[in-house]
DNA sequence: AACTATTCATAAAC
DNA sequence: TGTTTATGAATAGTT
């Protein structure tokens, strides 16, 4: 129906597939429309153009939801079930996965635990007893990391102590090369406060 | 296009509607199938008739699902996805759960400890000591509440046995009354052999 | 269901 | 992109 016959195939001609796009489309939605009045039928279509745009259309009072679920139940086909489906097994191997930890948490706390063999018990014994120990042993390397870091920082400190009043007696051994011996001045008065050496450790035992 | 001009409207005639609507269902097809191939597009046609009966047609390689994600994100329209969502919502939430679940168990296997606070490592040592207790005091229980069963069981056995004797003596005593001694004869040899009392605890110690 | 007169849709041209 | 037009296609009414 034009001004020559066509073959129905793919129009390679990209400007002229959009353009008989737009006069098809227009004219498969009247179709739509049209058989949708006369025959009082519910019709729904939906295009993609091969760009991706969507077009559809819809017998009026029809909302696609309603279209779905009667397609759903006329077909017998499941559509988004599969997807919804796959779902729900993920949920059930999750909450499964959760049932099998809240259970062996509740053991380790020593609850429900009426219904368990012995032999079972005592596996859970054991597992509390690991956990102790390797607690423990977290907790000793924690402190001993420690400690060594606090003797690391005394070091340190004893180190710029020891600067400090070399540096002391050296400023003012000069002074009194320089200008004589005037009064028992106290060199650090004049320093900011802050500079001052102060102990990070006041109840730190200095002897190693 | 026909012999004469129609109005767009419900078809009265209900036999002449259907006649339309076969005619016309194909012709939509028809063309649906046709755009899609001259113009590359995915066509999606879903007609039911008046009578409730699904015709569709989709362009090959077109499933529905596949139809109506694309419909979703190019409509930006909700769908079935309420559902959906709540689904996800539930998902993640568990999910959660099971990583905090998961944590809490490696901590209290001493696995995973090294980055928590001296305070947190304690809460943990003392959820183990008190997991620990309450165990062992399930285990006592277990153990206690076996010994009292066993205790019954030895006294019913007991009571059984006697009673047995007692009806044995009586038995052949009666025997003897009515047919004179023949010889010594033990009359539980004389029951099945299931019915015989067996100890069912042969190593349990009969005292206490 | 097949036929056919007629209207309609649309390919190509503009 | 919109309009025109010649032509093939779809189909309403008939058989």
């Amino acid at each position: 129906m034009g001004r020559g016959k066509i073959e129905i195939k793919r129009i390679e001609n990209s400007s002229n597939r959009q353009v008989t796009f737009a006069k098809r489309r227009a004219g498969l939605v009247k179709k739509a429309r049209e058989i949708g009045v006369l025959c009082d039928a519910e019709v729904g279509v939906v295009i993609f153009s091969s760009a991706g745009k969507l077009y559809d259309f819809w017998t009026p009072e029809t909302t696609l939801p309603r279209i779905l679920e009667k397609y759903q139940t006329n077909s017998g086909k499941i559509l988004w079930d599969e997807k919804h489906k796959s779902i729900s097994a993920e949920i059930d191997r999750v909450k499964k996965e959760n049932d099998n930890m809240q259970i062996e948490l509740r053991h380790m706390k020593g609850e429900d635990v009426n219904s368990l063999q012995p032999k079972e018990l005592i596996a859970i014994e054991e597992a509390l007893t690991n956990g102790q120990t390797n607690l423990r042993d977290k907790m000793m390397d924690h402190w001993k990391m420690h400690r060594r870091n606090e003797k690391m920082l005394e070091e340190e400190h004893k180190l710029l102590a020891l600067r400090m009043h070399q540096q002391d007696d050296l400023s003012s051994g000069m002074r009194e090369m320089e200008l004589g011996y005037h009064q028992g001045r106290d060199f650090t008065s004049q320093m900011p406060f802050t500079f001052r050496l102060q102990p990070s450790h006041p109840n730190l035992q200095e002897d190693k």
